[in-house]
Formats: structure tokens, C-alpha cells, sequence
DNA sequence: AGCACGCCGACT
DNA sequence: GTCGGCGTGCTC
């Protein structure tokens, strides 16, 4: 009788085992299996066969016939993931099939995502892309290489160079981008070098999309895909290199479900195939870097922007010195005249706020009290004059000017978001033309593309948003650019906090002056005395980034330790409290026991920083790992105690965590 | 995640 | 007596 592990759609942590005599089985088959006492049919992936002669075995209900099987090595990269990440087998399976998979096979071919353009030939490379592009192809196998280069210096030409000689050499090619900046710009430029070659995959596709353009590069005749890090598991046939662009982004990390790193993900997958794999950046992760440096990834370095424009100049402003005569608190005279001059000039300018409204909090003249969300233990955020909103949840109410709590005093708006800004931006500047970009106003795909399409056109003036304009838009004609409150990224209080607001700051800093004008930029801050700041204005990031490790490594942060966050959340408090407390004392019994104590250091549990989020009370600690040896395992031995997992508490682990909160 | 089992309250 | 509420537990 011949048996199957079957990884099945369902939360169990181990493969089922299964019988079928169908001959056409094999490793990697999509299947569907029955499941529980109802024999409800669920997907499932054929892991292996195996001899042993178990008794009352279900038999393999259905093989998708049509679909053709997942290549062995990304069975074997799947089992990495499950277990790495402490994800359900079956769940992470999944994730490798099409997602209208029960779908007859409609190949709609209505309106393709991507875009219909003018055929480009590839440009040629300068001598600097030029020997990344040579040494980066000469390495056979599985190898990591790390491309450090500037804003501006053409990243995108070698990756494009280095995809044209994976197809030369039949392979495919899969380009890893985050999701915010897979703009209409990168999709068209890529769709004007690889033509029909081009296959796409996001998160704005509907299934029906992603499932075309999945069928379309594995088992089409597409052969490079670009997408976001979901695309990381379009089991690619033949692929023969990854790149992964803008590799520091922290969205790479998947904070729910299957908590992967698309970058780690595809790194680990690379090695599985045994094929190169590149890590792009201008501000490469503290972990990347410290790989380069060591000698595990090959490092390749772009200094100079490609059309041989210098860096924009930097300057800082104190805005505790600054007392406005006329002017918003939020502007400084030297930003002031900076816009007056571009807009005399015709030329465009960026403000940069990261935090949208009316203003970020709402706090009562009388008693000092603050609008809080009744779901979440934060403050409420006032949008057009009278509305508050959670940013956490969707709870809302109306902006009542007199104080709820003591029924006297006027409520005050406080602090400052990009709707304000774009208020007082209208008032000073009645005839600039301003366009804001931030999740209120641009809702879609389409949306943000009209904003590139205004700003490229020059029927703007003034660009104003959050992230969204932070990073990959290229705008010839912008040449000034501010950073409006950096205090905002300076709050942020993990052990990145510092890598993060170098890498915001100078991902902002390089929108300005990218071609013909040259590019300032202004950023104003009430702590001019950030660490950050000397080696932002310098444009050094190596220099931030040795003296970063530094710090890392005196305290054995990551990457000299490993990080795996627990979290639990419940209605009640007390009931999350004692959950952790039993899962706290559980580990310190286990690394005893391990004799791991010294290896494994345990940060906490406290309230997590967002302690109620969506009525839910939450707890977390950090284990830091200076030696692995063991830890899986007992994180094995942690899911599987049932007395740490009891009802009305839910218990969350994230390896390697990104987001604290 | 489903889905059944099971053990208490309000109905014909 | 039995219909059905949703807490608990298992899935080859």
C-alpha cells in the first residue's frame, strides 16, 4: 500500500499520512485529501512516501492533474519555512498553489496587468555597473552578493543586465520588490525591456489575475516576474537568479500568519536551488552589511549617480529656534524660503510628514484630557475638522469641541498631520498647486498613479505625503525636498530606531535633484542632535552603519544574536498576564534543562507597547539567542504543551521580529 | 480553520 | 422529553 505525508490545509504542525494507488502521485503533487470526522475534502501537498504499513489510512480523495508538481527543492524549502518560522505545514503548503485553484482554467485573457508600452532596448552600463554586473555573473551556485549603491547610481540597469543573462542562458528570473514601490513606473520599465517575457504578481491583483499570472510563469512561457514578496512562492521552474531590491524594507517581513522574511525566505530558497541570489540597497539592513563584511555575501558598491549628478545638499534646521513671525510652528524661514524660491524657479518640492490628519491628537483646554479609542489604548486622530479616527482600529467618531469628560473646557487639536499640512500649505501659498499622497487620499493603484502622473507632468507644485512618497518615485523636476518633523522616526524606541531613521532619512533625501537641477534637502528637527543627522548630511553610510554595529554588538542585538518575540493577547488582562508568566517560567525551566540559560537571554514579559489593540490586552517578551543550538526545539516542545495554549488566550511567536509593537 | 461532540436552558 | 446554545478538542 503506498503511503503519502501529505502537508494539509489545516492549523497541525505535522504532515498527515494518506494512501493512493494513483501511479501519477509523486513528491510535490497538489492534491485534496478528506479531513475529520465530516471528510471535508482540503488541500494538501505530497511531502513523501513512506513505507510503513499504518492501518485505517483515508485515501487521497483528488490529484490535480492539470497543475504540474512543485519542484522537490521547493518541498524541501517549505519544511524550512514551517519549521523556522513555526507556521503549520499545510498553511505554508498553500501558499505554493494557485489561488483560484479549484477554478476550471478560464485564462480570461482580458486586460492584462501589464501595461502595453513601446519595446526599450536595455541601456548600457557605466564602468562601475558595469564591473558589479561582470563580477556579480561570473558566480556559479548558490551565492548571496550585496549591491550597495547610492540613490540615483542605476541599481535597477545591473539587475536589468543580470535578468536579460539568466534568460540568454534559459533560466528565469524572479525580481523581489516591496510592495510600495512596484509603481506603474518600475512595472513600465520593465514591461519595455522584457516585453511578453513579463509576468506580475501584488496584492492588488484579484485571484483571478494572480492566478493567470501564476499559471503564466509556471507553466507558461513568461520568465522573469516581478512582484512583491507573495511572489517569493510562485514555484518558478528552471529559476536561476533572485534579486531582491531594496532589501533593508522591513514590509519583506509578513507580520501575520506565516511571519517570514521575504528577503531571509528567498536567500534560504536560493540555497536550496543552488542558484545567486541579489540583495539591493542604498541603506543596506545591519544585517546584510555585517554578512558583507564578513564575507559571507559578496559585496559590490555603485558611488556615483548614474547621470554623474552629486548628492543633494542636507541642511538641518533647529526648530527649537524657531519662532515663527507669520509662519505655521511647523515651518521654519529657511523651508519658507526655500519653497518661495522653487516655486518662483518652476521647480517642484516634497514635504515629507509621516503622520496623516488634521492632527495626530485631541486634548481637552480645561481638564487635559485626551480622545482616546475605546479598542485601543491610544489617542484618537482628528481628520476634516470633525471627525476622530482610530489609526489602529476602524472606530470613529464625531469631533465634539466641548470636553466630553468635563463638559467645560474646549477641545484642542494638537500637533500636526499632512492634511494640516496641506491647509496651511494653501493659505501661504494660495496659487501653488498642491497634491497630497497619503492613505486617506490615495486608495488604489490608480490613484497613486494619477499622482505620478501630475507630478511628472509639472501641473504640480508642491507634493505632500507620508512613506508613500518616500521611496522609488523619480521625479526629474523636483529639487527640493523637506523632512518636516523628524522627530516622529526619532521616537520609534527598539534596537533598530537608529537604523531606521538613517535609512528614512536618506531614502528621503534622495527623491531631491535626481536630474537636471540639483537637489536640496531640509530637514527640520527639535533634537538637531540626533546621532542619525552627521552621518545623513555626509551621505556616509558605511560610517553609520560600523559605528551602528557596534552598538549592536556590545549589546548582542541582532545580527550577533537572533530574536524570536512571544505575544500573547486576551479580553481579559489577568488572563494574558498569567498566560506569559506561565509561558515565562516554562522556557526558564527548558533552558535550564538544555543548560542554555547563558545562550538564551530573556527580555521581559511587559505589556507589549500597544498593550490594548482592537479590545484585546497584550503581552510579549523577547528571547535573545546568542547560540541556536536547541532553540527550535524547544519552541517545538512550548507549541506542543497544552497547558500554555488555553482558551481566551492567544499565543503568537515571531522569529526574528521586526515590529515590536 | 471547520466540524462534531457534549452538556445545560426554554420550548412542543 | 428534545431542540439548540456555543465551549472544547481533534483532524491520518
Amino acid at each position: 500500500m503506498n503511503q503519502w505525508q501529505i502537508a494539509v490545509d489545516a492549523p497541525i504542525t505535522k504532515p498527515l499520512t494518506y494512501t493512493s494507488e494513483d501511479p501519477s502521485i509523486a513528491v510535490g503533487s497538489l492534491v485534496k485529501v478528506p479531513l475529520g470526522k465530516s471528510n471535508r475534502k482540503v488541500f494538501g501537498l505530497c511531502l513523501e512516501k513512506t513505507m510503513d504499513n499504518e492501518e485505517r489510512l483515508k485515501t487521497i480523495a483528488h490529484v490535480y492533474q492539470d497543475l504540474p508538481h512543485i519542484p522537490s527543492r521547493y518541498v524541501d524549502w517549505l519544511s524550512w519555512l514551517s519549521n523556522y518560522y513555526k507556521h503549520p505545514i499545510g498553511q505554508v503548503a498553500k501558499l505554493l498553489a494557485p489561488p483560484l485553484i479549484d477554478k476550471k482554467q478560464g485564462r480570461s485573457r482580458k486586460k492584462s496587468p501589464i501595461p502595453d508600452v513601446e519595446p526599450e532596448s536595455i541601456a548600457e552600463l557605466n564602468a562601475e555597473q558595469m564591473a558589479a554586473y561582470k563580477s556579480i555573473s561570473a558566480s556559479n551556485g548558490f551565492q548571496c552578493h550585496l549591491l550597495h549603491g547610492v540613490t540615483g547610481s542605476g541599481k535597477t540597469e545591473v539587475y536589468i543586465h543580470l535578468f536579460q543573462q539568466a534568460l540568454n542562458s534559459g533560466k528565469k528570473g524572479l525580481f523581489l520588490v516591496p510592495e510600495i514601490s512596484l509603481t506603474p513606473q518600475l512595472l513600465s520599465r520593465f514591461a519595455r525591456v522584457f516585453g511578453d517575457q513579463l509576468a506580475v504578481m501584488h496584492s492588488q491583483l484579484t485571484e483571478r489575475e494572480r492566478t493567470n499570472q501564476w499559471l503564466s510563469i509556471v507553466e507558461g512561457d513568461k520568465k522573469i516576474l516581478l512582484g512583491a514578496r507573495s511572489a517569493l512562492f510562485c514555484p518558478i521552474p528552471d529559476l536561476g537568479l533572485i534579486i531582491v531590491d531594496e532589501e533593508h524594507e522591513a514590509s519583506y517581513k509578513q507580520e501575520e500568519k506565516l511571519k517570514y522574511h521575504a528577503r531571509d525566505s528567498a536567500i534560504m530558497l536560493a540555497a536550496k536551488l543552488e542558484i545567486p541570489i541579489v540583495l539591493g540597497s542604498a541603506t543596506p539592513s545591519l544585517e546584510s552589511w555585517q554578512n558583507a563584511k564578513a564575507g559571507k555575501y559578496q559585496l559590490h558598491q555603485l558611488q556615483l549617480r548614474f547621470n554623474e549628478k552629486s548628492l543633494p545638499q542636507i541642511d538641518v534646521v533647529d526648530l527649537r529656534e524657531h519662532r515663527p513671525a507669520g509662519l505655521p510652528f511647523w515651518m521654519s524661514q529657511e523651508l519658507h524660503d526655500a519653497l518661495v524660491q522653487n516655486l518662483k524657479n518652476k521647480e517642484q518640492s516634497a514635504l515629507f510628514l509621516n503622520r496623516r490628519g488634521m492632527a495626530p491628537s485631541v486634548v481637552c483646554n480645561s481638564c487635559g484630557h485626551t480622545e482616546e479609542c475605546p479598542n485601543c489604548a491610544v489617542a484618537l486622530t482628528l481628520h476634516h475638522k470633525h471627525h476622530l479616527h482610530c489609526h489602529y482600529c476602524d472606530y470613529h467618531k464625531n469631533f465634539n469641541e466641548t470636553c466630553s469628560a468635563c463638559g467645560v473646557g474646549e477641545v484642542i487639536p494638537l500637533g500636526l498631520g499632512t492634511e494640516k499640512m496641506q491647509e496651511d500649505i494653501k493659505e501661504m501659498f494660495p496659487e501653488a498647486r498642491v497634491v497630497r499622497a497619503d492613505r486617506d487620499e490615495i486608495q488604489s493603484r490608480e490613484d497613486m498613479e494619477a499622482v505620478i502622473q501630475a507630478v511628472e507632468s509639472q501641473s504640480v507644485d508642491i507634493l505632500i505625503g507620508t512613506q508613500m512618497i518616500s521611496k522609488g518615485l523619480d521625479f526629474p523636476h523636483l529639487s527640493l525636498v523637506s523632512v518636516v518633523l523628524a522627530d516622529i522616526g526619532f521616537n520609534i524606541q527598539d534596537f533598530r530606531a537608529n537604523e531606521k531613521t538613517y535609512q528614512l532619512l536618506s531614502q528621503v533625501a534622495g527623491r531631491s535633484g535626481r536630474h537636471n537641477t540639483d537637489g536640496r534637502v531640509i530637514i527640520q528637527t527639535y533634537n538637531p542632535n540626533h546621532p542619525c543627522l552627521p552621518f545623513v548630511i555626509e551621505h556616509s553610510y558605511e560610517a553609520f552603519a560600523d559605528r551602528e554595529l557596534l552598538h549592536r554588538k556590545e549589546l548582542l542585538y541582532p545580527p550577533f544574536s537572533r530574536m524570536i518575540r512571544i505575544r500573547n493577547q486576551s479580553i481579559f488582562a489577568k488572563k494574558a498576564e498569567k498566560n506569559i508568566m506561565d509561558i515565562y517560567n516554562w522556557l526558564q525551566k527548558a533552558f535550564k534543562h538544555y543548560q542554555i540559560e547563558n545562550d538564551v537571554q530573556i527580555l521581559g514579559p511587559t505589556e507589549a507597547p500597544l498593550f490594548k489593540l482592537r479590545g484585546k490586552y497584550r503581552y510579549h517578551m523577547l528571547l535573545k539567542v546568542k547560540n541556536k543550538k536547541n532553540i527550535h526545539s524547544i519552541l517545538d516542545q512550548l507549541l506542543a504543551n497544552d497547558a500554555l495554549f488555553p482558551s481566551g488566550t492567544k499565543v503568537l511567536i515571531d522569529v526574528d521580529p521586526i515590529q515590536m509593537g
